[in-house]
DNA sequence: TTGAGATAAATTGCATACACTGAATACATC
DNA sequence: GATGTATTCAGTGTATGCAATTTATCTCAA
């Protein structure tokens, strides 16, 4: 009743999601059915089960007999998964350009205008990443196209567990910001194809910081834990 | 050693695979653990593995306590698909214009060039439906970039159990033909963005195709069998 | 110390057994 | 005859046990 058809292996799967993009998981740590399976109280089955979805999400790797892990993004992979990402919202901002309902738009200022806002105050830094994520979101959910988004979502999920890396360097914020400013502008201007464009650039630009602040920190990339490297990179 | 690192779950589920892709299971046919893993000789559990992992892949659809069930396609959700397909397959090809490889350009154009002797001969359309899906395949490829390839794959293969369907009326296929001139002829030209719009058009046009055909030749959706409908538009 | 090879421990893949859910059938009531 | 309610039954979800494979540990020679 209070779970509605939810099934063991469904719990699993979500709450070794939740650690992954928390953090409590780390590219690269391995997955043990008979630990998880204790840890959270049931036998191995539903835990294999689990595991399976998330490896065949992509956001766990797993090879027949080897125990399954974080998947692990090399610079190469990353890179392509940003610029496919970049493509594929380029494409959904195309289609809202002209879908977007005026609610919708209204909806997309007024957290473009909080994000400023947090800006020009000197928020916290979180909040800010917190808004540029909606920002995105809302943008790409205005094309109105479930299989567009599904998609693009889910390879944005993809490189999730790498965004607590996100340089957070003086001049990268203000920078986003100009972007999403841009994107506004022509979301509002009805140019669509200007407007994939824009995105187009930013989420490619996006994952060059990120994979530039990742090669500059540390030489072996398997060394990356979040959590470890949160502390050392204080905003 | 002969099955390298074949699990039979794998097995199992290319198995399954093959035969929605090949129509033997068509949408909405129901999977039922039980007979299937007496089918191929096995236990439920690598059945039900191989279940749980189409599922996620979008091929079939399964709740919790019902049995799975071959996916179903409702209209609308089909044209978002193609809608969809359209916009990756543009942003590829958009990549591929100035990616690919005169060696790679040169075999696709000999698979444009054998399309087209099979059209001027008359000859077994199922041969000409390969040599466009080879075509559309070869040009996705060209973006080399596995992510954006795979994700494009991924989402044509969920269409893939009703291209059985397609509607080879008379003049469908010089039209097909002619479509993939114009794109040959963009990327040849190195104009990337011609060559997106012409490729969004066209498949955009071939989904529409399809649901036309789909619309005109059945009330309802779940009576598709396509065994059934092949032999009643033969060719 | 370092490396190769053998052995032991840990872990996965699969089969089987059982519990639970949802649907179909039979039955009673109006 | 229609409608609502038990009851049965097919089918899924989960636990457990075992065999196969991988990974860790140990041994011993260079």
């Amino acid at each position: 009743m209070t779970d509605r058809d939810l099934t063991q292996a469904d719990t699993v799967r979500l709450a070794i999601e939740r650690e992954i993009f928390g953090g409590q998981l780390a590219p690269g740590d391995a997955l043990e059915e008979g630990r998880l399976a204790s840890r959270f109280g049931v036998s191995r089955t539903p835990v294999r089960e689990a595991i399976t979805q998330l490896a065949q999400a992509g956001l766990i790797t797993k090879r027949a007999h080897k125990r399954a892990v974080v998947a692990q993004l090399d610079p190469g992979t990353m890179l392509e998964l940003f610029e496919a990402l970049a493509e594929l919202e380029g494409a959904a901002v195309f289609l809202s350009t002209s879908r977007m309902s005026e609610a919708e738009k209204r909806e997309l200022k007024d957290i473009h205008e909080a994000a400023a806002k947090n800006l020009r105050s000197d928020g916290d830094p979180n909040e800010y990443a917190d808004l540029g994520f909606a920002f995105h979101q809302r943008l790409v959910r205005g094309c109105h196209n479930t299989a567009l988004i599904d998609t693009t979502e889910w390879l944005a999920l993809r490189v999730l567990p790498y965004r607590r890396f996100q340089v957070v360097a003086p001049g990268r914020l203000q920078r986003n910001q100009t972007d999403h400013d841009a994107i506004i502008s022509a979301i509002f201007a009805g140019d669509a194809e200007a407007a994939r464009e824009e995105i187009r650039r930013h989420t490619l630009e996006q994952g060059d910081a990120l994979m530039r602040f990742i090669a500059l920190n540390k030489t072996s990339h398997a060394d990356f834990h979040p959590n470890g490297l949160i502390k050392e990179q204080p905003l």
